[in-house]
DNA sequence: CTTGACAATATTGTATACATTTCTTCTATA
DNA sequence: TATAGAAGAAATGTATACAATATTGTCAAG
């Protein structure tokens, strides 16, 4: 089977919208009326419409029909639930992967968050959140569900905006990361009861997730 | 604020393509040409592509794009998958509700459970599935976290089309819904290792879960 | 200075036309 | 009979026009 890199106008100006959200060049609350798309991208309204209604269905973008569009501005509450759901995501995806990953699988993780390691320290952000993005879906294909995956990448998207909103440091970033190597290692021994309590740990102060959902996972 | 009743032609056309997949109207595999929804819509092709392209998003249907839609077909594989899924989304929405939801409001469940019932025994198996579907809604919505809510709303969308597929007697589905009564229970005992372990043996064995998946629900 | 009404402007929703690509059918050839 | 290829039909991708609706700006009245 032929792959086609041909990619459509609609595609495009996905692609292009996407781009500028997770760029911030275009900010939480800013509107997007499809005419300064359609200038950006060079095509006519019928792909950029297109485009916008795939990136509301994806949360990066909120649609007010027969009004307009918006970049998505996710509330402290908001984030609390998308944490909630990544947590319940992210868990699974590690059980999955301990039980259908092989080891050279596994090992594609050391690559990546040693990238995402060097972009902290490079004080490259937004390179920082994408390699750890990267990361956390990594192990969900090697879970190999992809029902999951497209879950995971939608939520991530959300995550992304997120975290390029927040400040972060980068002593903050770098700690973060080293527990990257901790999860790899549980994965590897196999040890599902410690990858969970990793994971929660790990999610559990910078989405404020409570103690007794947190629980509820690791009992 | 005022809520307007009026629907866009979009909308239209996306109602009318989710019932006629849902009720069987179009069979999953057939081919879905966007003339013949003009047809029955009686719109043009633009809405018409918008609806299909949420549908597509949704998993009701799927593009390829540059070719052709047709209605999503799930393999053994594939239900697995979502039952996973499912079994992870259910499980939080239960937590949720046990800690956000007022015993007026889990009374409600009752009254669905009770609707669900009456149209398995009526042998109305669209209505029993419509019903069954929303018991489960329903205690997402009593957690109040809106984007499960959203994820779960499109989930069930997946396994309304794979529950209408799949033969399904009425006896099994009396004993599928008599255990309804007993995760209202545990609900309303705020018992959530109850409710858990509930809900896991409720999925089980209609989607082949692995036994170390459920464990690490219940441990 | 605020408020409300109205005009002007901007933006979206939809129909339609046409180019491009894919699918189907039919025929010539081996 | 099987197969490759061409011609025709069908379906999609995109641009554009216009109607309907929403937003913004202006100005007079309180």
């Amino acid at each position: 089977m032929e792959v086609t890199n041909k990619k459509s106008l609609s595609e495009m100006a996905y692609d292009k919208i996407k781009e500028m959200i997770l760029h911030l060049e275009i900010k939480p609350g800013e509107r997007i009326p499809e005419e300064r798309i359609t200038e950006i991208v060079k095509c006519s309204r019928t792909p950029v419409r297109e485009a916008l209604r795939k990136l509301n269905e994806e949360g990066l973008v909120v649609s007010y029909p027969g009004r307009y569009s918006e970049v998505a501005k996710y509330s402290k509450e908001d984030i609390k639930k998308i944490g909630e759901l990544r947590l319940a995501q992210d868990l699974l995806a590690c059980q999955l992967a301990i039980r259908h990953g092989s080891n050279s699988e596994l090992s594609v993780l050391k690559k990546i968050s040693e990238k995402c390691r060097i972009s902290a320290e490079k004080g490259n952000i937004f390179e920082r959140i994408y390699y750890d993005s990267m990361f956390h879906l990594e192990i969900t294909k090697i879970g190999k569900n992809q029902l999951l995956l497209e879950n995971q990448t939608k939520l991530y998207m959300r995550i992304h905006l997120i975290q390029i909103s927040k400040y972060t440091n980068i002593e903050d970033s770098i700690t973060q990361i080293s527990k990257h190597k901790d999860i790899i290692d549980a994965l590897y021994s196999r040890d599902d009861k410690k990858a969970r309590s990793l994971v929660c740990h790990h999610l559990k102060d910078f989405y404020d997730i409570d103690e007794e959902i947190i629980n509820m996972y690791l009992d």
